[in-house]
DNA sequence: AATTAATTTGTATACTAACCAAACATAATT
DNA sequence: AATTATGTTTGGTTAGTATACAAATTAATT
């Protein structure tokens, strides 16, 4: 429906968006910013002023004496931090993680604890439960947690509908709409690449043109895309899987029955085999491989050194696949070979930039600034974004 | 901004959507559908009336009869097709190909002309400008033309900029706006194979989660792909050229420097040379080869036969790296191939059926329904979505 | 058959939300 | 004291909603 109310829900939104990433300023400088008039942004301002989600700040007195402007001063509005919270939750492998966003989107704390085996989907969600129960009984945050996100390593439809997660073994399961009839405030559910992806984007906003290409190197090899602030998904949920890009006309068996996929190529299993040169097992895949090797390389170890050249030579081909399919301005790589992947990065941009498309700009190739808690973090940034950015926003008839 | 007449333009372009795309109803089933009262619709098609793009239509006289609804009858009301017109225009290779469609985006009039040898920019600005003065002075559209899209074989930015269309030498060039100012409607710019796309869901539209992949197979290899209605663009406009996907690890050199891209198994050229089993010199490709081929199918001639399934094993190749990205719901084949595409599906349904991860779902192949003026439709089609649809509402801060 | 009831359409009127424009009090600098 | 900018107040506009009502039809009743 779109209503007068439309308005004043898309103006709050924009608001609010310009507080958070742009910072707090008087109204005046806000109806400016936005286009609106004094008045409207003083209705809006009183409104969220009742709600407790801005405060006035007291200006500081006179900080840099004599550059103040003529006119009276006005008085600066910001984001009030504590006003909202919301949790970000990871299902991870062995491991849940939380984190706790504050209004502003930071970061205000954050936990892992260890996932029962097989868990059922009533397990998580009351595991759920609890860590939001045990957040509303301190102090930090009693009435203000807003939205919860999760995180799952499968494939999610966009209305949280959990199609397929092989680890856990479910399939075909409405998580969010478990989530939110347990939980008394609304729940979203995302894969972990995008979450990942779109929690790196969140707090940093890329210019409108901006294309994102993510990666999450890890076990498995995860991808997402991000344009104009949105995710890519396919029909089923299945788009941006870069694992199953095809890189070499062989290679070891896949799961999905092919051979020559990325995925074979660029995993912590390839990269022990690739260091040790040893077929590796299943089962003892290294979780630590890649801190151990990013000390190695300290060293000039040439194993290590090799490791790495061999899994970023298979990673490149990938990338000029991707990159002259997406035309990227940027490239984040992320996942738990986090330690070595400035080293990847440094390693690839030669090939990348002669595989490409001539005329094509080389995109920028940076690691995730996010750590162990990204995908946690992307959780919380999606019920941020959700509850508080231009999102849910469906105009179509 | 965001002001209330916001709401009334969403309204506005959701009713002329509804119109466009369900056809013609009573206010009362118009306010129902858009979730408004039915005094706020009466209001929207007072002024609609009066500015000509609607009209009430008779009701035909009890065509079934017993068939009615109690209660006072309502009076339809329908698009008036009569009351705007968009010129789309093909700048093509060797000809402009003009597409007209009225309000209610049906195909009134088309025209192919001759292409001067090496143009300027000035020669086809002129070009349009002599047609749209050719249009006014006929009945048909006296006031009505109401915008002009314009597709270009090259790569374009989403604002109408030409970064490089090598056919005509032409490099960095705001078309859109030297159009623009020479022509007093608003016009548009976009790649062929973009607009071609556009042109193909604009008129029967897809499911909210679709992704739709096509491919325009000529001279070259291009590529489109539209999710949620919106056009995938890359940072420099570069995105989608599935032309420059690697295939093969080896083949002839590609204009790219690469060896093994796809355009080079799949184009025109390639065509020739499968069927001819000879190489094929540049200035020699027959345009009306797959005419040709696609009357000797039909009389089970080997070599015809032979041609389009080489032609189709390579593209069904490129096809799977494509499905297994974007995981689309539906492919599209168009272009100069037009005559054999049919069988060229139909021979890379198996392939691509055990190419793609399990579990995806396959997606349809189908044909362009649109033909040889696919290009120029869907540049008409542009232009009649940026003036009535819901589409140049940027509410981001 | 005529009347009445029921139902639905389209319009009119009053009300409301949220914007803009303009005036004004306030608080600083010049 | 003059100027300038902020934040609030007041009045006006737009485009909705809610409600009431006349109009046009079918269905039911007398």
């Amino acid at each position: 429906m779109a209503n007068q109310t439309l308005v004043r829900h898309v103006n709050e939104r924009r608001l609010l968006t310009v507080l958070r990433v742009e910072g707090a300023r008087p109204r005046a400088a806000l109806a400016r910013r936005l286009s609106l008039t004094r008045a409207a942004v003083t209705s809006m301002i009183d409104d969220l002023l009742k709600r407790g989600l801005v405060r006035e700040i007291a200006s500081p007195q006179d900080p840099i004496p004599g550059k103040r402007d003529v006119g009276r001063p006005g008085i600066d509005v910001g984001l009030n931090p504590g006003g909202a919270h919301f949790l970000g939750v990871e299902i991870g492998v062995g491991a849940v993680r939380f984190a706790l966003f504050d209004l502003s989107a930071e970061v205000v704390d954050t936990e892992a604890v260890p996932l029962p085996e097989a868990p059922s989907p009533a397990d998580v969600v009351s595991l759920v439960a609890r860590k939001l129960a045990d957040l509303r009984s301190k102090k930090l945050c009693r009435e203000t947690v807003r939205a919860v996100g999760v995180t799952v390593p499968g494939l999610v439809r966009s209305d949280g509908y959990v199609i397929n997660l092989p680890i856990l073994g479910w399939k075909k399961l409405n998580l969010a709409r478990m989530l939110d009839q347990e939980l008394d405030v609304p729940c979203y559910v995302e894969n972990n690449a995008n979450a990942a992806a779109f929690g790196e984007i969140y707090s940093s906003p890329r210019p409108n043109d901006a294309v994102v290409v993510y990666l999450k190197l890890g076990t498995g090899c995860g991808g997402a895309v991000i344009i104009n602030d949105r995710l890519l998904r396919g029909a089923d949920g299945l788009g941006t899987e870069f694992g199953h890009i095809h890189i070499e006309s062989d290679g070891p068996l896949c799961s999905c029955g092919q051979r020559g996929c990325l995925e074979t190529f660029v995993n912590l299993k390839a990269l022990q085999r690739y260091f040790t040169r040893e077929e590796v097992d299943e089962f003892h895949v290294d979780l630590r491989l890649p801190g151990k090797i990013a000390v190695l390389l300290t060293k000039q170890d040439p194993e290590a050194r090799k490791a790495v050249d061999e899994l970023s030579a298979h990673l490149a081909k990938g990338l000029i696949n991707i990159t002259n399919i997406f035309n990227p301005s940027e490239i984040v790589l992320g996942g738990a070979m986090l330690p070595i992947l400035a080293e990847v990065c440094e390693a690839m941009k030669q090939p990348l930039r002669r595989g490409i498309i001539p005329g094509m700009t080389v995109p920028t190739l940076t690691v995730s600034r996010l750590g162990e808690f990204e995908c946690a973090i992307g959780a919380a940034a999606t019920a941020h974004h959700e509850e508080f950015d231009l999102s849910n926003l469906d105009l179509s008839t």
